[in-house]
DNA sequence: CCGGTCATGTAATCGGTTACATGATTCG
DNA sequence: CGAATCATGTAACCGATTACATGACCGG
């Protein structure tokens, strides 16, 4: 019983191009991380009902052990039918923030250090937005994926640069009035 | 067994002042609704448990139907234990955010109106903040909460405008060109 | 040859939501 | 008086993570 959520994530990936589940998990993971999540213990499951509806394919890939799993036409009328509906969004748990919140008693040398690890985080993934950008414009085989894939990449930089700057403000506020 | 999560949560508004189970679940959703979220399924263990280890204690409150929770000595060191563990981030499910992504395959106009959703609740968000953000100032109770609060909110604040920002763009760009 | 990565899959567990049951209080 | 809101609590369910079991393959 896979949910929908996890089969649009699986079914749109592999639209894109045929892989593992292995390299499935490591391609949301990296490229949707900031928006999405998929592990093993969903993956596998949502690939092997997918097979059985006949939405997916699997193949030998290029070691034995490997599966390459790739969609059919009928999972790609499948993916058309699932990015049309309405997903839930999972209510947000960010740790940090909750503490900051809280930070009265936490004492200002622990806000400060909160805040830092926030900055950290989202300069991190400044950077690797700047490597995928790159990707995705070097790439002339997806052209017709790339404005999309940009625009969701565009969400990720400027909320990662808010976060800088708040971090960076935060910092000088914190640190002058306590 | 309540997680030690909520039980930060609930303490924590309970340090600000005393009252009952449904208004702590307002609270929370109220003015932390961006960064954090308690069901009553959680809220209503955790305050038990909590009374048991007595970090709070329960009176009648304006009704004789409402309980009135607050905080104990030992409730205030144990929030101050709280607040200084890590606590876990839930990883992110922004359901517009993965459609958006395979957006080719859901076409302009539903991507636009994806955006225009997304840009809505961005905006309703950033009125939210105002209001709270002059209810915090017009607040001289909590004079030493404030600084913790005003910078959670900020951050609240350059994300919701970081994405209106994106969405006005993400409009132009995906309307023209394709 | 050995450690790290690639790879598949399952079972246990858990954190959390939802739905339900129940009832008081307030307001129009 | 009836509807909406305030209020507490529990049980069922579920989505998802984690840990575990297992093994192939590659590079140094």
């Amino acid at each position: 019983m896979s949910t929908t959520s996890t089969d649009l994530a699986v079914l749109g990936a592999l639209s894109v191009e045929p892989m593992s589940g292995y390299a499935l998990r490591e391609a949301i993971r990296d490229v949707l991380g900031q928006f999405w999540s998929e592990s093993f213990g969903q993956i596998y499951p949502a690939l092997a009902s997918l097979e059985a509806e006949e939405f997916v394919t699997r193949a030998e890939g290029s070691r034995p052990s490997a599966s390459l799993f790739s969609i059919t036409a009928s999972g790609r009328r499948r993916l058309r039918e699932l990015v049309r509906e309405p997903l839930p969004n999972r209510p947000p748990r960010h740790g940090a923030l909750l503490r900051l919140y809280f930070g009265r008693h936490l004492g200002k040398a622990g806000c400060l250090s909160l805040i830092d690890e926030v900055r950290a985080e989202a300069a991190a993934g400044l950077a690797t937005f700047a490597a995928i950008r790159e990707e995705i414009e070097a790439d002339t085989q997806h052209a017709d994926d790339a404005p999309y894939w940009l625009t969701t990449l565009d969400l990720g930089e400027r909320s990662a640069r808010a976060t800088v700057e708040w971090a960076d403000q935060a910092r000088r506020v914190l640190g002058a009035t306590k």
